[in-house]
DNA sequence: GGTCATTTTGTTACATTATAACGTGACGTG
DNA sequence: CACGTCACGTTATAATGTAACAAAATGACC
């Protein structure tokens, strides 16, 4: 499994190039999925691989029920429940995140790596990129170590406009 | 107005103490919001005052419904949308935030100052303090800047475990 | 005071997001 | 092949949030 061609973009962790091999990028986060699964005894069951290649298809934050509505183009309409459960294994293995602040999903691109992550979120075309930035994460962890306060966790979503739309915006 | 009773805690923009004279400090939010309003030229109605009041009384952050519910029983029912109105107002004055991991809503300490806040929440006891830290807005700055990306605002929240419940846990 | 524009609220209906409860089937293990 | 566990199906409902339009309150101006 090779990483290739996710991680040609310039800078770390930066937005998805427009016009990228989009088709090989769902086809890899699968058999990447897959082979995780192998490892960690996780079964990928037909459903939970449906929504996971529906959620990298859409390459923008999904909400749930959109991935009904394609779920439903493809012959069966599950439950919403049943699109619940899928996301919370994928999210469980971290194949996919949540984004709190617009209650959708969104393919990790670091499923390998057990990590907290930070998303860059253009208000003007819906992309989102995938930040690991250990500065945020230190500022976070020092601060609230200052208040004695134990971290589990963290949400931090930016939002803002995105390298190609404030070109757009430009022109 | 003097803020006093909400700025003797040790550390900045720490969690609430236990046992702090909290009518004082729902009186305070009031009476500072309607100074700020009058300031303002905005209109601080009947329902946007009780709904800013039963923010501030709960001290943890409510849900909308839970502020619907109180209202009712003060003796009125009004419509859920007219809860949201309120809130629309109160966050555009800055008087109240939301959080987005809770879909909840919690009354700002600072309403004077135009900020970006970012949250401690305890997952034990639901309190949650308000940070407004440098060093996590800096490093956020900082990374978005270096994708090209320009930031419009940003959602921290960061959950936990707060000083009085890792206390509460070793004893 | 009366008129007007604007803001706020009321009313009704609905959209969106998410979960509970319980039964059934699939799967692996001994 | 019996058992326990995990996954899924089914039904119903909870929780959160908005749209659209009418009525009332407010403030500015004459």
């Amino acid at each position: 499994m090779t990483k290739s061609t996710r991680s040609d973009t310039k800078s770390d962790a930066a937005f998805p190039r427009r016009g990228h091999d989009h088709h090989r990028c769902v086809a890899d986060a699968l058999s990447q999925a897959e082979a995780l699964c192998a490892q960690r005894g996780a079964r990928l069951t037909e459903i939970r691989k449906q929504v996971l290649a529906l959620v990298w298809e859409s390459h923008a934050p999904i909400g749930a029920y959109q991935i009904l509505e394609k779920l439903a183009e493809s012959g069966k309409r599950p439950a919403p429940i049943a699109v619940y459960r899928a996301l919370d294994f994928l999210m469980e293995q971290g194949f996919v995140h949540r984004l709190a602040s617009r209650n959708a999903f969104l393919g990790c691109g670091h499923p390998d790596t057990n990590h907290q992550a930070q998303f860059l979120i253009c208000d003007s075309c819906g992309s989102v990129a995938e930040l690991a930035d250990s500065r945020i994460v230190d500022a976070i962890a020092d601060r609230a170590g200052r208040s004695g306060f134990a971290v589990a966790g963290h949400v931090v979503e930016i939002q803002g406009t995105c390298p190609d739309c404030r070109k757009a915006a430009h022109a």
